[in-house]
DNA sequence: GTCCCTCTGTACAACGATGTACAACCTCCG
DNA sequence: CGGAGGTTGTACATCGTTGTACAGAGGGAC
């Protein structure tokens, strides 16, 4: 009786027992060991088959202390960045043989030191994490052993290995485009109130030190301060740039989303973009390259932070306690519509 | 020597042998349980402190049958819709304290079929998939005996808990208010050569339905085939109806991004929208009501959806063999710029 | 003082897989 | 025919945790 599949609770003493060998022949079968006859190998094979086994992953885990799970560690998920980051992410870690349990942290702090502390148990292999909260004080602080790698921040002689971005250099050169092209009250969008956001801060300092460059003025009501980088808050912020005695004929926002926002709340007053006003965002997602008008960006090169990610934490994996590592991913301005630029390739490229 | 934290390898052991207690003891503690005296639970507390101990999640796993985390499989994080469903099936999950592990099967039937089988052995206790590839056929066939709640197709008698979306009737729905703004030639984009993929068919039909309800005409030339559900489909898809002998004055695409991508594409031939063309998407995905101009859209109730999905797991998981249940999630329409509508709450709800 | 009961804590087995040690068997060679 | 050497398969311990069974300590009622 019960010969057919008794669900997936078949174990290997079950198959074992079905085909009238030891445990650890089944073991043996399941792992491509070699010495086994290949009537045996037949016989097991089909007790596998027949059964449906399937491995229990948590024992195989406490066995052989790896799980081939990491954890990414991001604020948001729709995040469209974030998102196509986390895409980038899983399709590396397939590569390996592993997979990728997501965990959002809301770029709360809290959220973000319960993962640092290790709160998957040693369900995950290592982790990928994006600090939004964090400063490199807490980073330091950290006990938990299991391989970590930062993503975006730059934080100095940080304890872990980390692929930066440049914020400033980048945040220069679209502020320096915005000169470029002859504006001279050049806003911001993106600054934050809290201090611990390094990466707010350092696009900040950026976007200044081109300004000093080119000798334009720095207007403290041109930079606005948002709680979040989401289109609303872009939107909100552009509003209030508006009202400003003097408003800005250009504007440099920390992100794409916000620069969205911003060009949707000039649009309803009328604003033309970028003839009025010239817009520049961060982060070369999707919807900038079909928006209208089409949005001039920095673009980081985010394939290449998710491969060195992962390649980070392989290393790791095999040589525990080397020195961090830092890679800094290199970025490009793509010039669209909204600073004057052309229509730009994405469109056109899609073809039937 | 070595009193300080050796890094998250500790078990109950070590935490034992420290604290002058037995394993048990330490579980105990871990555990909430009650009867412990105040003294050996302070005892034990400041050992799992000083080790800095973790418990192992595998072994807790392997022991108790349950991991408490559940997997969503979904075709692509980055559309947007799979991304904001995801945001909200993790935030629901949590409060079951479920982690969520997310796979793309990136719509391939290869990669659905994986999943079903149970290639996360039972490392999960449930699975919400979204097939795009898979019917009610393979569906059946399944022979691993994870819970699993199934997501937006309709499958009728399937073999699995479902939310479902009432494809035919929102199509008809989205179709009818083109047609109740007085538009005569109304085309469709978004159908599939595939013939697996019942979204697009439903959704078909409940366009046709509605034309040969209102006597209007439904030519083959206005209904547009894509691949993907990308802007970039959507886009090449509006250049291909532009074409057409009689260009249509409506469009219904079956998501927003290839509205999008639509809307795009109109706008670099010279077409105004909603004046020349009126354009309806689906999904309502926040990128559209900050779009120029803001989309009309049939809006599923996503955090229902993903509500429902955890509860029918967590039902599963209490009794197994109850009959599958089945849910339909309730739509509506918003209409908005590209429809003729108000510029909606949206960018105005966004205040500083 | 005895009995019983509750409170604390211990010892052991088990979850499913795999590494180690070794036994049984075969083949080949002298 | 005996022994060396390789092949094929088994038994057992182990990973870290928790359920079960039970032992000893302490308190109250008679």
């Amino acid at each position: 009786m019960d010969t057919g599949a008794p669900g997936s609770r078949a174990s290997l003493k079950h198959v074992a027992e079905r085909a009238g060998v030891s445990v650890k022949t089944v073991s043996n079968v399941v792992n491509g060991y070699l010495h086994v006859t290949a009537s045996t190998r037949a016989r097991v094979q089909q007790a596998i088959d027949e059964l449906n086994y399937r491995p229990n992953l948590a024992a195989r885990q406490l066995r052989q202390g790896r799980s081939d799970v990491i954890a990414l560690a991001l604020p948001e998920l729709d995040l469209p960045y974030f998102a196509e980051l986390a895409r980038s992410v899983i399709k590396c870690a397939e590569e390996k043989g592993w997979t990728v349990l997501i965990d959002q942290t809301d770029g709360l702090a809290e959220r973000e030191q319960l993962v640092l502390d290790g709160i998957r148990g040693r369900l995950i292999d290592g982790l990928i994490l994006s600090p939004i909260a964090l400063g490199a004080a807490e980073l330091e602080r950290r006990r938990d052993t299991t391989p970590l790698v930062l993503l975006g921040e730059r934080v100095f002689d940080g304890p872990a290995d980390h692929v930066a971005i440049d914020n400033v250099a980048a945040a220069r050169a679209a502020t320096a485009h915005l000169v470029d092209i002859g504006r001279t009250r050049i806003a911001a969008i993106g600054a934050q109130p809290r201090p611990s956001s390094e990466t707010a801060h350092l696009r900040l300092r950026g976007y200044q030190e081109a300004l000093a460059e080119a000798g334009l003025p720095a207007r403290p009501e041109w930079v606005a301060e948002v709680d979040q980088y989401h289109r609303a808050d872009g939107a909100a912020a552009m509003r209030r740039l508006l009202d400003v005695p003097e408003p800005p004929d250009a504007v440099f926002c920390f992100n794409d989303l916000m620069a969205l926002g911003a060009l949707r709340e000039a649009h309803n007053h009328g604003i033309r973009v970028p003839e009025d006003l010239a817009v520049v965002g961060w982060d070369d997602i999707e919807d900038g390259r079909y928006s209208t008008p089409t949005l001039t960006t920095i673009s980081p090169d985010k394939q290449k932070i998710a491969s060195v990610a992962v390649e980070f934490l392989a290393a790791r994996l095999v040589s525990g306690s080397e020195p961090p590592h830092e890679v800094t991913a290199p970025f490009t301005l793509a010039v669209r519509e909204s600073s004057g630029g052309r229509r730009d390739r994405a469109p056109a490229a899609a073809s039937a």
